[in-house]
RNA sequence: GGAGGUGUAUCGAAGUGGUCAUAACGGGCCUGACUCGAAAUCAGGUAGACCGCAAGGUCUCGUGGGUUCGAAUCCCACCGCCUCCGCCA
């Protein structure tokens, strides 16, 4: 079964560089990585001394039914293979017991940044590349806020009197907009060869372990019933959650892969939303639209995917014609579960800055042994894990906000995006009482 | 939700306390032989994980417990699937 998120191995060979990049990383996890190789040294021998037990059990017991047809007198065997059974029983559950904390530190340590990151937190992030420039506006541009409203595309008093504070409703030429995004950012990767996948919505718990969301980050999400049962069901708070379970526990054939999946889901999350200015209206809710993209590849081409996935990203943004920048996340910015991360920031004028619009990551095999995920190497015919890799293409709240702000007019009208505008029957400008 | 059935490799399936877990039997797939080639036929091969430098060893019969010197086999709980009934977008 799963037993390590990181190999073993690399902490073995040499734990003070491992202690190192995590605190590169901003996460000093020195006590657990020295506990972990206690408990690796004592569990191997445990292991060696019960093996030992039941190979001489196993002997004897095949041997048993031949002393009976001659028969002979089993007792004095039986007496011997009282004390291994009970010698075993009592290692195997020390073994237990060490394989019960060896696991829940595992499972517990963060991915493991790409060497080529910049220690340290969102301050040490690069940006490597900008597209376009900012708007200027020969006016006094309205927030998305104040916007949406006038238009009502938005309707965030109703969405406060249905579920509370961090949801809205989208309405009318809102909520077409809405599903004209969704259909822009499927159709470009049904062009690009991606798979739809449409997945449920609740999830087992399994999938946020594999996913790396579990153990840690289990109160980020919203349970379902009761929170101290195995089987409950979480609310997916991206669709990588799910589409990263999508091939748990199998062994893919290297044919294979890369697998590319592209999936919609509404996305919910407990961490939200503060009432500062910069986070008002729709940028951060418990729950949001966002189509996603995962690849599943060989380890040597997940670069590759990497770059692939970034550049689509890149071309959505581009598609609606926005300025943004491609940032390279520091160590430290990275989330939990990934080696590497870019993001893709769009300039929204009533934040003044940069806002993330997608987030681009590189798991490398994190994901996979965390889910025991693998293929088959022709050449050498071993398994091995694969990489995973997931992107934002694209999240519509960040894009929604985005669109209203830089396209606003000076009547408060909003130029609909060329690539949308066939989802909206070739509509050119949003305006008042437009449904 | 109620009742009954069921879960063994790539698939079907045998095994109901030890000498039956690489696992009978059959199918599929791969390799080889025969063939101009194919079909048919024949021969061989067709899990994964863990410990170990290796030799080798251990584990896995849906999952987890229990009984036993010994469990695929007996007991308990849970999960999945099938059939019937109920309910329902």
């Amino acid at each position: 079964m799963r037993a390590e998120m990181i190999d073993i191995k690399l902490i073995r060979d040499d734990p003070e560089g491992i202690k190192q990049r995590y605190i590169d990383k901003g996460a000093d996890f020195s006590k657990e990585i020295d506990r972990i190789l206690e408990l690796d040294v004592s569990r191997r021998e445990l292991i060696f001394k019960t093996e030992t037990l039941k190979a001489e059990q196993n002997k004897v017991s095949k041997q048993v039914p031949q002393m009976k047809k001659a028969g002979e007198d089993t007792a004095p065997v039986f007496a011997r293979m009282k004390e291994l059974s009970d010698s075993i029983k009592e290692i195997d559950a020390r073994i237990k017991d060490i394989d019960g904390e060896y696991r829940e530190l595992m499972f517990g340590l963060y991915n493991l940044p790409d060497p080529d990151l910049k220690p340290g937190g969102k301050e040490n992030n690069e940006p490597l590349r900008y597209f376009g420039e900012p708007k200027v506006f020969d006016f006094e541009p309205k927030n998305h806020v104040d916007l949406c409203t006038d238009l009502g595309l938005i309707d965030y008093a109703r969405g406060v009197k249905l579920s509370g504070n961090g949801f809205w409703v989208y309405r009318g030429m809102g909520a077409r907009l809405e599903w004209a995004l969704l259909n822009y950012f499927i159709d470009t990767h049904l062009a690009d060869g991606y798979e739809l996948v449409l997945v449920p919505h609740m999830l087992g718990y399994e999938c946020g372990l594999t996913a790396g969301q579990f153990p840690k980050f289990k109160n980020d999400v919203y349970w379902l019933e009761n929170a101290e049962d195995m089987r409950r069901h979480f609310m997916l708070p991206t669709a990588e959650t799910a589409l990263v379970s999508l091939h748990r526990d199998e062994i893919l054939s290297e044919d294979e892969l890369p697998r590319k999946y592209i999936s919609y889901t509404p996305c919910f999350r407990r961490e939200a939303g503060s009432y500062r200015a910069d986070e008002r209206g729709m940028v951060r809710g418990h729950q949001f639209n966002k189509v996603e993209m995962v690849q599943y590849t060989l380890p040597e081409r997940s670069d590759e995917a990497f770059e692939e996935l970034v550049g689509k990203a890149e071309a959505l943004v581009k598609g609606l014609g926005f300025h943004f920048r491609t940032v390279k996340l520091a160590a430290g910015d990275c989330s939990a579960s990934m080696a590497r991360t870019y993001d893709i920031e769009i300039h929204i004028p009533s934040m003044n800055g940069y806002k993330e619009v997608s987030s681009v990551s590189n798991a490398r095999d994190y994901q996979a042994r965390r889910g025991s995920i693998r293929f088959r190497r022709e050449a050498t015919g071993k398994t091995e894990f694969v990489h995973t890799l997931n992107g934002s293409g694209l999240a519509t709240s960040r894009i929604m906000p985005a669109i209203v702000e830089q396209n606003q007019l000076s009547d408060g009208s909003i130029v609909v995006p060329e690539v949308l505008r066939k989802y909206l029957g070739n509509i050119e400008v949003i305006r008042k009482n437009e449904k």
